[in-house]
DNA sequence: TATTTACAGGACCCATTTGGTCCTGTATTC
DNA sequence: GAATACAGGACCAAATGGGTCCTGTAAATA
């Protein structure tokens, strides 16, 4: 269905990891109370290769999402609650601002919406699916809870309902 | 944000002219009521390469989002009311069923949702995405006051309510 | 202060995908 | 039977993405 790049799909896995490993707010530790994990740690949790764990981690930092510190005891930690952190911010913050098209690529005439006829589903359907997105928290994806609310089953029957698509029904789930 | 290909790019927009073109249920002629539009007018229509519309509307008719017509007065016509087709299955009409990241590809192994502490995060926003496209139908794409029902501020002030239940609100905003 | 660890920021390359065109065949209308 | 329009491919150039690696700099420790 839709593509984002492999850069986001390991991001938020590695995000996930970061806030799973968070141990419900440790005892205070003085300012920088979130505890971290190195890249190579988080590449052995998450299963992936080292160099590209190591980038995802990078940009995250670059974006302001993780904090990172240098050294003998080094790593990265969240730079915000996973509560405050939206799914819609994570993957700004990975695949940059862009959209499901190319609309307002080049010139700015877009901002006269009203006015494009052509492209105004885009701009329904980008506001739509970004909602959604900035709905859930990394705090969401790690929660078991949440994860429940959202099975399959649930997922598929409402999609049905509401469909009635061109049969594929079956596929919307990830890829 | 996420990334499309410009055929489904296209194929909305595309879809959307169709849709547009409908005189709001012409007087019933016989079965076949839509009235068509042909691969060229089409492209006139939406200014796009013919070619390419000639593309997309063949992968539509494939996959029976509309129905055509050859010879002298054939056309394309929507298959469907646009009040019965959602986003999401344009969308997976015109992508196949993938979806955002590369789970479930190679083994089936991903059945197990449970034991894939890794990848349930992709899960779940799947699982968002995939209702909140299927929430609107392209009846709401031409619609102008579903448009505008849908400013960026007022879309977010909704989320952030609705926050927990990432369901549908048919309403949301984004990129 | 020397050494080690770990992040910062690139450059770089190859495989794949995409966007786009075009060509041949078949059905339909007049 | 001539013209129109869809069906279904093949095909290609260009861009993109996934992935690795190399050189620098900051921090901690002995």
């Amino acid at each position: 269905m839709f593509r984002l790049s492999r850069v986001t799909d390991y991001g938020i896995v590695i995000l996930a990891e970061l806030a799973r490993h968070r141990p419900d707010d440790e005892p205070a530790e003085l300012m920088s109370g979130a505890p971290s994990l190195n890249a190579r740690e988080l590449a052995e949790r998450a299963d992936l290769p080292l160099p590209m764990v190591s980038k995802v981690l990078k940009a995250l930092t670059r974006a302001g999402v993780l904090e990172s510190q240098r050294g003998t005891k080094g790593g990265y930690s969240l730079a915000r609650d996973p509560e405050e952190l939206t799914v819609s911010a994570m993957i700004a913050a990975l695949e940059g601002p862009l959209a499901l098209t190319q609309c307002s690529d080049g010139e700015a005439a877009c901002d006269l919406e009203a006015t494009c006829s052509v492209k105004s589903p885009w701009l329904i359907i980008n506001r739509v699916v970004q909602n959604s997105l900035a709905s859930i928290t990394l705090a969401d994806l790690t929660n078991p809870g949440f994860a429940a609310q959202h099975t399959p089953l649930a997922g598929l029957a409402q999609l049905q309902t509401l469909a009635d698509a061109p049969a594929k029904t079956t596929s919307d789930e990830v890829r």
